[in-house]
DNA sequence: CTTCTTAAGCTCGGATGTGGAGCATATTCT
DNA sequence: AGAATATGCTCCACATCCGAGCTTAAGAAG
């Protein structure tokens, strides 16, 4: 049951120095009721005042509504193919600390203690203010935590030693968490349905109907790179042949070009992709076709209002726009071609992943606070 | 803001019969609340109590709730490439009364004449119990109510003609709303995530999550047979190449076997699923193989518990399992063969788009009546 | 500098919905 | 017939919320 507390933090989460006014107006609440709001609220150590910008006009100021200064708070964790990173992150979005370290030689084991050190740093720091974790993982999450990343080459590695404690626990693939974030605060905001594509070693991502991320049943949706739009002569890593996948990431300009597959895949594709040379040039475009085609494909079945492209889908549409919208175009159904969903870049870029661990972990504690 | 008392009529609506007692247990409220409830409920006209059928076990006996004799309705629509069809729904789903009518020659304005005096019948049996309707039609519904079926050769058919009055007006696509049925009262009941697949003129669908079905954002989600699983060198009565739909339904079937476009897909279709020589079959197992192949590719990326398939499609699952079973599994990611989502016939068979009408538009009645 | 206008916040009373304790009721079991 | 069990009802307390009327804090007008 949505009570008017949880919407009126739900607010403040969503559009950081709101008015106390416009967030009483948002959620349709009197001026009285207001009052017992923020008051039981502030008394709660949930939320605070601070005088607002004034705002030019006649009548009586209003206040900001911020988070308190001893309110509850989130860490962030983002693990990617170079770094890890924690933040400790307030309501509203902003972080108010930050630890991160490079991966170097580490396995996924020492690099889970490396990230439950610092946390557990932080928790001296915060104390019982963090009151959970939000964790991007460059793989697939199971159900009991274990992390599995092909891409890292770490198996079984489990995430549960990095937040030994009760309360709110959410990881994820970084690209499902980056279509959150990108829904949330970046370039997807206001969609009733966003599309977040997000290409690395490999090509995954979300759909966000309505603010909520599609998960799916076992949390592994988004997996649209092992959708069958590539050449059906490729194997994928993953046992299929024809993986859109492996027609649009590192690998596939490898293939293109006759490369060896690199040892950094995300590296390489960002060289080739930036070079104007014309063999990585037309690599670049086949691969850019290949991903406006899927992107069609996707757009036809699931009809969102936008598309945006993270990762090296964002070198993409820089470095070959007009090849992902012909293929686009043509391969949009007919009624769509005049109007069709824009197809933009990500705004939050490597920060995707962790602001979706963010975000995603304060939507879960909204719902426990009252 | 999500009441007790709407809680309470959609456990009724989702599990009829059900009793008092499990249905105050279910929504969580004590049995002095549930008192007030059913008699304000009882009240309005919206419930009323029956004598349940004897537990057999110890302790005062509980009532059954039921929809009230005097309650509100739905006029659930379905109009096929044969007949239209109009049910008068109860809460739960039980249908009072059932209009139907062969199509014949009549164009699409004749056919919505023939339904809104059919629902002005029902209005002067029922009067204003009958609080909205929902509508499943084989074609593409716009928001301004105009509906286009390429299928019948219908263009520009006004919907809002049959229901002149304010009230609940769904009206959407038949295998979108075939998903929700499904889901709600047939195969894919208790699934998550479910993933229902129609095949009649082409392939459309839906997936339905947490019970909601994902509509996107001009509601033209579900148009997976526009997802280029197929032969890239076929064009597609869409404008793009290489759509689903163009490998696994009747025209895909007629190619196959160098006949014409038939008149009627749908029925030719049947006859060459359910043929024995060795033609026919083969072509049936072609298009069961790139069923197969498709759904693999759509599980890989939604994720469902599980898959339904509607119209031609339960017949190919009939006739061809081995082919979709191996083409499916061939598809999906290593991590899923182990396990993979069961890929079930619908339950409701054709009903399925009516049955979803009515569920629908239920769902949007329940948010309305306090 | 005073008064007017405007927007906002506060206080209070009433309506509503909910949760729990204790009692009443209807059935099966012994 | 009495015990055991499950359910329903009454009553009271509490939290929430809405609206009316009043108060407060700013800019605008003179």
């Amino acid at each position: 049951m949505t009570t008017r507390a949880t919407e009126l933090l739900r607010v403040i989460h969503a559009r950081p120095g709101v008015t106390r006014a416009d967030a009483a107006r948002l959620i349709g609440v009197g001026t009285g009721a207001t009052t017992e709001l923020v008051g039981r609220l502030g008394h709660a150590e949930l939320l605070a005042e601070a005088p607002a910008a004034p705002s030019g006009s006649r009548g009586r100021p209003t206040t900001a509504l911020i988070p308190h200064p001893r309110g509850p708070l989130i860490a962030a964790t983002s693990i990617t193919h170079e770094q890890w990173r924690v933040d400790v992150v307030e309501l509203g979005g902003a972080a108010l600390a930050t630890i991160r370290e490079d991966l170097g030689d580490r396995t996924g084991d020492e690099v889970v203690a490396a990230v439950g050190a610092a946390v557990a740093r932080l928790r001296t720091e915060y104390g019982d203010r963090i009151r959970g974790i939000g964790i991007a993982v460059p793989g697939t999450v199971s159900r009991d935590l274990m992390l599995d990343a092909s891409n890292l080459n770490w198996r079984n590695v489990d995430l549960a030693a990095i937040w030994p404690k009760a309360g709110i626990f959410v990881a994820g693939n970084d690209a499902t968490l980056a279509a959150s974030a990108e829904s949330h605060r970046g370039a997807a905001v206001g969609a009733s349905v966003a599309l977040h594509l997000r290409v690395e070693a490999g090509l995954g991502g979300a759909v966000v109907d309505g603010g909520r991320v599609l998960v799916g049943a076992l949390g592994a949706a988004g997996e649209f790179g092992h959708m069958p739009f590539g050449d059906p002569t490729v194997e994928c890593p993953c046992g299929a042949y024809g993986c859109w996948g492996t027609a649009v990431d590192g690998s596939a300009l490898a293939r293109l070009l006759g490369h060896h597959q690199p040892r950094d895949p995300i590296s390489y594709a960002r060289r080739v992709i930036a070079s104007t040379d014309p063999a990585p040039a037309a690599a670049t475009a086949t691969a850019a076709t290949a991903l406006g085609r899927g992107i069609a494909g996707l757009v036809n079945g699931l009809d969102p209002d936008l598309v945006t492209l993270g990762g090296l889908g964002t070198d993409l549409l820089a470095a070959a726009p007009a090849h992902i919208n012909q293929a686009y175009r043509a391969g949009l159904m007919g009624f769509r071609r005049e109007n069709p969903p824009p197809i933009l870049p990500s705004t939050l870029g490597d920060d995707g992943p962790l602001a979706g661990a963010a975000e995603e972990a304060w939507t879960a504690l909204l719902t426990t606070l009252v």
